[in-house]
RNA sequence: GAGUACCUUACGCACG
């Protein structure tokens, strides 16, 4: 049974969940093999997660209950992280809920998924209230429960929140490691701290704290939402230095987030040119540029007003067979609207159906956009009303796309009219 | 004694 379980996870590791799962089936229909156990349960539910099949995960808790084969906390953590990770944030508290009832103590695993689930539902007054619930449950918040904690107060916008995190973790006792250090960083990143951010570092290497790749990630994330595209290039090359020096035994190496991160603040700065040469970079090196690379470099052309190299830079990516997105097709669609080219807008629109790309608001803002530019009202209103057929609800985008269509071509009884429906929508739905 | 949790990157930025 033991060398099933290791089976199964090693099958996991190595990316092969439907084989784990085959596997499985197959033994269970064989007969005569251990897989009633919750050891072999909660590693495919695990495995279920991290390959994002929820139903799948679901289906086997419920499968497991069924046999009545027993639950443990740990099946409970393992069904609870598999739904945080496929978005099903309400089911998770749901999961949490049932563990009590049922008398199945939860952990410090338990809580850090819970904090997620809750901040990721947005309900982070929730999520720091975990931290009393643990107390009171005798559970020692630890590393990984403050790491949770910092990035749920960053991902709801509470950066300050979440830097004072820092003085409770001291009062607990709890050292703050390199994680710890690095979600800080992205905190302060995403609440547009950079000089704060750069102060965290500076304090830690001081305090002889040995920044990795990530931390140097998030540094150059955090000046690109500063506006700071020379520290970021300065930051690449400190990076370099460090990749080609044998005492750093690679801790530090520019990888693909290092790439796409820096692709990204150039489109900032309208330097188009600086983003290629990154990527010509990363093809000379041993990083191979990904969807998001190809998508950060088109947007990156999007926002320097330059569609032909958008477009070229979309048949480079389908030459080297990297397969595009929803949001590649958004960030196309959106170089022809600042482009204000409707045509394009249209051919690329048809094209990311054909690649089988569901078209998001985003998608439809960009195209009307586009129509509007070159005061194709007739055809941007009929996408208009084409995007709510087929469910897709108009956000502020749409309408501010839409009611500029109006204006372009002169049609301001339309425009005002749609301007009391945007206000009506968002009263119903803010 | 086997199984579970945490950090960094791309799409609307208003020339509306």
């Amino acid at each position: 049974a033991q060398e099933l379980t290791v089976l199964l996870s090693q099958l996991g590791r190595l990316h092969l969940g439907d084989r784990a799962l085959e596997v499985f089936k197959w033994m269970e229909q064989a007969g005569g093999y251990p897989t009633d156990n919750r050891f072999a349960y909660s590693t495919l539910i695990n495995i279920c997660g991290r390959e994002r099949k929820v139903d799948t995960a679901l289906q086997l808790f419920q499968k497991m209950k069924d046999k009545q084969i027993e639950a443990d906390t740990v099946i409970y953590n393992a069904i609870m992280d598999a739904c945080v990770k496929g978005r099903q944030w309400t089911r998770a508290e749901l999961f949490y809920t049932e563990m009590k009832q049922r008398g199945i103590p939860p952990d410090v695993f338990t809580y850090s998924s819970l904090i997620t689930a809750l901040a990721k539902g947005k309900k982070l007054e929730e999520a720091l209230q975990v931290l009393q619930t643990m107390e009171e449950d005798g559970v020692a918040a630890n590393v990984v429960t403050y790491c949770s904690l910092i990035k749920a107060c960053a991902d709801c916008g509470q950066w300050r929140e979440a830097l004072a995190l820092q003085d409770h973790m001291a009062q607990r006792g709890v050292q703050p490691d390199a994680w710890v250090f690095n979600v800080l960083l992205s905190a302060c990143d995403k609440g547009r701290q950079w000089e704060k951010a750069f102060e965290i570092f500076k304090k830690n290497a001081d305090g002889g704290r040995v920044p990795d790749t990530v931390t140097y990630n998030s540094l150059i994330s955090a000046c690109q939402r500063g506006g700071q595209l020379k520290q970021a290039f300065k930051i690449l090359d400190i990076m370099k230095k460090k990749a080609s020096d044998p005492k750093m035994w690679g801790t530090v190496k520019p990888d693909l987030y290092t790439y796409n991160t820096l692709i990204r603040a150039c489109g900032d700065m309208q330097a188009w040119n600086s983003a290629l040469g990154v990527f010509q970079e990363m093809t000379r090196g041993d990083v191979q540029p990904d969807v998001v690379t190809y998508s950060a470099l088109i947007s990156t052309c999007a926002h320097s007003r330059k569609l032909e190299l958008a477009l070229e830079v979309f048949e480079w990516m389908c030459q080297k067979q990297v397969a595009p997105n929803t949001i590649t097709f958004n960030s196309l669609l959106l170089a022809c609207q600042r482009c204000g080219r409707g045509q394009e807008a249209t051919e690329v629109f048809r094209k990311m159906q054909t690649f089988g790309c569901q078209p998001t608001a985003a998608s439809y803002s960009n195209l009307i956009g586009a129509l509007g530019a070159e005061g194709r009202l007739q055809e941007a209103y009929q996408r208009f009303k084409e995007m709510q057929k087929r469910g897709i609800k108009p956000d502020s985008y749409s309408y501010h796309a839409i009611i500029c269509a109006c204006e372009v071509a002169g049609d301001w009884e339309a425009a005002s009219q749609l301007f009391e429906e945007m206000k009506e929508s968002v009263r119903t739905e803010p």
